[in-house]
DNA sequence: ACCTTATAGTTGCATATGAAACCATCTAGA
DNA sequence: TCTAGATGGTTTCATATGCAACTATAAGGT
């Protein structure tokens, strides 16, 4: 009997449409009003929800490649809203951090994206949600285990 | 007070790692197997899944470029794994279908991929798997409503 | 029938992206 | 402390990707 497959049922595929989906609507916040990309985005919002990081920190939790994040990096420096400074203790990695408008622009940015989040839920209910979050925190265990530079 | 942003609660945020993550894995069966990209992948499965179709049909339903398609359509074609059809109803369009390799590729494909499917879930119990599908099919249809050809 | 506008699909071009080479610095071992 | 290999970060290069222009056909209005 033929093997039936279902790309709709199919989980990784689903996955994907609702991430592209999601990212492509996000973006339009912060790629039109901010002009940022999404690797740019990623490191405002790792700094500040970090304070100082270094750029392969941020390489290994966004899991993007290092050019990406050294290209937005140099952007986002060049455009005053990160600073890199160099550090004793190993003076071939940076430590990034916001600077002030860095921070304002971020803290313009939060309430827009959190509004994007409760807009995407708020068709769930209690149930779906507590459901939904706690069935991408197995899938994300379930990934944990291989931890790479990726790409 | 400071708004408080945690990126690793950021439901887009988490979709996409989720996604990227289970993609880069999945990829390497087709990839390096069958020597498919992404977007191969997803036509032959459509193709599969639903017979014969039109590369624009496909186009609205994965969400990707129509030069993408176009593209992997070709190559496709090229190895085989595909013919296209003229229609009476619509000289334009050209009806997308397996050949018998092409059928006979994705059926060796498919245990592999339902395999990597069923290695991604088993950690999660009945309940939460429940939830998260739940929750999955809540999200899409929240983002149900505007639909386009994308990017 | 004719003209305008829309649509399916392909292709040329500019740009974005990843792989790999590269430089500087760090670490471990002889 | 010298050397070999690893690591942080940047940059070069090849390739992939999206956009826009284009061809062919279709559909609707007059």
């Amino acid at each position: 009997m033929k093997q039936q497959f279902e790309l709709n049922n199919f989980l990784p595929f689903r996955l994907n449409m609702l991430a592209q989906e999601t990212s492509q609507r996000l973006s339009v916040i912060y790629a039109e009003r901010f002009g940022l990309d999404i690797p740019q985005w990623r490191i405002l919002a790792n700094l500040a929800s970090r304070g100082s990081m270094t750029a392969q920190e941020i390489v290994v939790l966004t899991l993007s490649h290092k050019s990406t994040i050294s290209r937005a990096v140099a952007e986002l420096a060049a455009r005053k809203l990160v600073e890199r400074t160099t550090t004793d203790s190993d003076k071939r990695a940076l430590a990034l951090r916001l600077t002030a408008p860095g921070k304002k622009l971020f803290q313009e940015l939060v309430p827009l994206v959190l509004a994007f989040e409760k807009n995407l839920i708020k068709q769930l209910n209690k149930t779906e949600l507590q459901g939904l979050l706690t069935g991408l925190a197995a899938l994300e265990q379930s990934l944990r285990p291989v931890k790479r530079e990726v790409k």
